[in-house]
DNA sequence: CAACTTATGGTAAATATGACTACAATACTA
DNA sequence: TAGTATTGTAGTCATATTTACCATAAGTTG
């Protein structure tokens, strides 16, 4: 695509060739027996044949970025309804090596209990990875990994976005378990529930486990429409 | 462009135009007699001649997202080196009348002093507006302004990056106030600067203010070396 | 010098944090 | 069935931080 470059100093003309191709790439983490996890898939064909990477694709010309993320999410993946956050735009003109392209990425946090997300669910592989085990990734995808890990860590302290990792109902040490492996810090229990609870942003559910191998504990569950109540009195959500 | 998607499942090819063009549009923030400023400027030609929006421009096809934002705010404002940082990414297909464009916000950070920003300074017209004063603005542009600012306050109580907009030398009641300003609260004197002081992220340069009709205050400087050296030690800026 | 403005230091109550102890409930196992 | 292991839940207390004040110092202006 050319387009014309007017200097507004020297009133100067100048052509030169601007941007023109977009794909989206998501970040989707579960979380799993107090691991998060990572969904990459393997590509099937093309340059990176055998390589693993973000799932993503192409924006089409009708759609928002956020609409294609959700559809693509869906298309790649069969997981929709979730929460879904842009992260930011990656631009390096030697990100993609057969032109340049610019890629919007996005992270999303899923319950993994919901997804029956396995390996071959599309004609890609696909595969749930821990942090520490990623393999190689193409072009900029762990750079991208790298940022969504870094917004999800800052993010999961100001708002209440963690117990989109967890199943709708779950207990507070569940809850603690994930904050844990999220900022990769260890909390004390009784405080942890203290400050939670303190919030008074968790519904108790009135039930407990079943089937556990030790004494049960209470379930809970996170209401939006609870935590939106408490903002509009001026709460803010704090870890 | 043209550009086919095979179906996953029923390996199907369907062929879909896809997103083609892609620009920048920048907040500047300025700080200013106790008020947080933005520079608009007024088109000067095209079909949004006579309208206020953000300084903004295409991405060249070599140069990466950043430099693209750097380029563009030098060229049009005169600005270079100042603290520039990418908001996400704008893609509602509606947003531009005349065809799909995408773009990508970035918000930069000045010292209003070292930069004689005035109206005129480019062939289109450009102006510093007060937040509460701020005209009817072209495209999205006031979504990407709100959503700037919101990113605005979230950053400037996590990191040390409200210190862009002062002078090189400032007082602890500038700062304060500068706070007080893009977090609309109100602060309590002796209690900043304790807070702050406590850091000892600030320089003092052992210097007064000058040609003030009261007690002068104490001169500090931000040094980003300082600033290094205490993260590295597990510091963590939080206001 | 008095009145005024801003800078800066101090202090005490309220609140939050962090470390630790104790005990309750359940299930497994010997 | 008694003991053991595991996790849930409650309580305590010292310490750190926050908040709301009061007081004084250092200048400027008339």
């Amino acid at each position: 695509m050319i387009k014309k470059f007017i200097d507004r100093e020297s009133g100067k003309i100048t052509e030169q060739k601007v941007m023109n191709a977009i794909t989206i790439d998501c970040v989707i983490f579960g979380f799993n027996e107090g691991k998060l996890e990572v969904l990459l898939v393997e590509h099937a064909e093309g340059i990176s044949k055998g390589q693993w990477g973000l799932p993503g694709g192409w924006i089409k010309e009708d759609e928002s970025i956020d609409a294609a993320a959700n559809r693509l999410l869906f298309e790649l993946t069969g997981i929709a309804d979730v929460y879904l956050e842009q992260l930011k735009a990656f631009g390096d003109p030697e990100r993609f090596p057969l032109g340049r392209v610019i890629t919007v990425g996005y992270y999303a946090l899923i319950k993994k209990d919901d997804y029956d997300v396995k390996a071959g669910f599309t004609a890609s592989d696909a595969k749930w990875y821990q942090l520490d085990e990623i393999p190689e990734l193409i072009y900029d995808h762990r750079e991208i990994l790298d940022y969504s890990l870094n917004q999800l860590k800052n993010r999961v302290r100001q708002a209440p976005i963690g117990f989109n990792l967890l199943p709708e109902k779950f207990t507070l040490l569940q809850l603690m378990q994930l904050y844990q492996e999220i900022l990769n810090v260890e909390l004390d229990k009784p405080n942890f529930r203290r400050k939670i609870l303190k919030m008074k942003l968790l519904v108790d559910l009135k039930e407990k486990q079943k089937d556990v191998s030790h004494r049960a504990a209470k379930l809970y569950k996170f209401d939006p429409a609870i935590y939106e109540k408490l903002t509009q009195k001026g709460f803010n959500f704090e870890l």
